[in-house]
DNA sequence: AGCGGATATGTTAGCGTTAACATTCGGAGT
DNA sequence: ACTCCGAATGTTAACGCTAACATATCCGCT
């Protein structure tokens, strides 16, 4: 391994000037002759000098870094969120510390000790879901954007996916298609994404003139719960023709129990998923039409409005991000 | 937002003493009168102080701050090494910066320069796939661990899940069944993870004096893959009694194909996947038994390998994690 | 020759913290 | 009373860098 890295004072040195000239030459400032830039810079690579950003830092009082604090990155959402930032910030100057708090509110009181005594520039909180979640923001001296899981503080700047939205757009969908006999089958209900994407189907049939088919059947957000929706469904509503599904799990299970059951997707029943989760919608048979919630573009968003945020133009307030149809075969068309 | 962040000097002048004592009092040496820690503890607490971790690193020459590059965190392997890391880290007082290369060997390199230029005191590279990847070790000056994809530097240290290992047991499970016409379908060959569970398939069958039934079947690591090949090997070799797959999403489409033609699973045949992507193996039907390769266990090893290596106790070479297997229903007792 | 001004280079303070060293202050020992 | 010692506290120099300011150099102009 190499010994003591090298200092603006080693490549001043080697150059023979002294170090402000050095500082000015490696930071392309103007008073410096060319051919002394041409030296310091070769001794800078001679040395492969890299500036110390502790000390940069210290002296500016911005470090260029931010905090991503994630409840719970090994959930389903938080990843493409986290990515998206990432993204967003890796493509400029700005580096990235991580911070898994696990849901453990002493844990995130701890990184966020961390991560202020770092000094970082600004700070993403990443939410597992889509309900209210306590702010953090009193008193940080930071400004910090909040995304997926708004903040409970109406202040802050949280930037969450339109679930109304989606839901209204996979409704319409359905009604485009001649389908009249629309079913909603989702998750629990203390999850505001099931609440709003319940709303989001209201909106759409009562705009439609149309009534749903039976009462929205809550459950969990899994495979099995599908399959048992379906079973139910097919008993008690055999008339249905279309399903709109609060997760790609969920709507998994349900085409799956369908087919078994020896009706036909789409042809008899058309549904439709939610996340876009691709290892779901594309490999179920037949593949899913579902909603995306572009959460790699809201987590890029985010980061976005952080620097706008850092540089003093916050934009207060909860930011629905619209969603996306993705449209394959299990909505292909009857006609 | 707060003003300017409290400084120990504003903690000194707060408790009326010089900031040497303040210092002292707050890293907790030993001579301060208790009186005098007292009151610097309450001033401290008062102008809610942090130190500032950069002023300290400045001068230690530590940051307490890790690199974690990855290449494609957005695969689905980076992500639990990854988790298991900055849980190994977080547990004690380091940080994580995290730095996504996209698989794009400049925009690593970018990376790797603003990770050097934070000082970071070591780093950690996590691969997108077990095949070797291009030492970035070389001169770097800090220590540098591989995790889930090795390094092809024999000098540095890689952990790296034991796939030979985890096919042999997956095997001799199904041998101890009492099956005796096992067949593997796994995916591409150019994965060093499909050739290696080949030839832990091959170690195990020839240890028990048995042949594989047919050739080794490689494709990709997808549902549509599994069901092809079942519907292949079903017609091909009907005998079969068990088939090994080289991933849960092949063994996923593998017992949806032999369901639907009517065979049975695990009474015809037992299938093995690999992986344990819960969404996947815990979803199908029968569950999936399955090769777990303690990913976040090997990032967390991985971490306080680095650690160790940071206090200059090194451990070079290709170390090997054993896997898991998961017994579930796709290979329970036939008896 | 002497001066002003532009250009290039050097000197230094300071960012916040810690460690090494210096100082002060009581009290015990002679 | 004087020294000596240890405990408690204070002063200062780094760490590496940048910005403000100071100095040097050279040129053309009166």
């Amino acid at each position: 391994m190499a010994g003591r890295r090298a200092t603006i004072n080693d490549v001043a040195s080697l150059a023979g000037v002294s170090i402000a000239t050095a500082s000015k030459a490696l930071n392309g400032r103007q008073d410096v002759r060319a051919s002394t830039r041409q030296r310091v810079l070769a001794a800078a690579e001679e040395l492969s000098f890299q500036p110390n950003a502790l000390a940069r830092g210290l002296l500016s009082g911005q470090t260029r870094t931010v905090g991503l604090l994630t409840s719970d990155s090994a959930g389903r959402f938080g990843i493409p969120v986290l990515l998206g930032a990432e993204d967003a910030f890796g493509a400029g100057e700005m580096a990235v510390l991580l911070c898994d708090a696990r849901g453990d509110a002493i844990r995130e009181q701890h990184h966020l000790r961390a991560l202020l005594s770092r000094r970082v520039d600004g700070l993403i909180v990443v939410g597992e879901s889509t309900n209210l979640r306590p702010s953090v923001s009193r008193d940080l001296g930071v400004p910090v954007v909040y995304a997926y899981g708004p903040s409970d503080d109406p202040e802050d700047v949280s930037f969450v996916p339109d679930d109304v939205g989606g839901a209204v757009m996979a409704v319409n969908h359905l009604i485009a298609l001649g389908r009249r006999r629309i079913a909603h089958v989702t998750g629990p209900e203390h999850y505001k994404a099931a609440r709003d994407r319940v709303a989001g189907v209201e909106l759409a049939l009562s705009e439609a003139g149309l009534e749903q088919a039976g009462e929205t059947l809550w459950g969990a957000w899994s495979q099995r719960w599908g399959r048992h929706a379906a079973e139910m469904l097919l008993m008690a509503q055999p008339e249905i023709d279309a399903v709109f599904c609060g997760s790609d799990q969920v709507a998994a299970g349900f085409v799956e129990a369908v087919r078994e059951r020896g009706r036909r997707v789409p042809d008899d029943i058309a549904v439709i998923g939610y996340d876009n989760w691709e290892v779901l919608s594309t490999e179920t048979r037949p593949a899913l039409t579902t909603v995306d919630m572009n959460l790699e573009l809201l987590g890029r968003t985010a980061a976005q409005h952080l620097f706008a945020a850092i540089d003093g133009r916050a934009t207060p307030g909860v930011h629905r991000m619209p969603c996306q149809l993705v449209i394959r075969d299990s909505t292909a068309s009857s006609a």
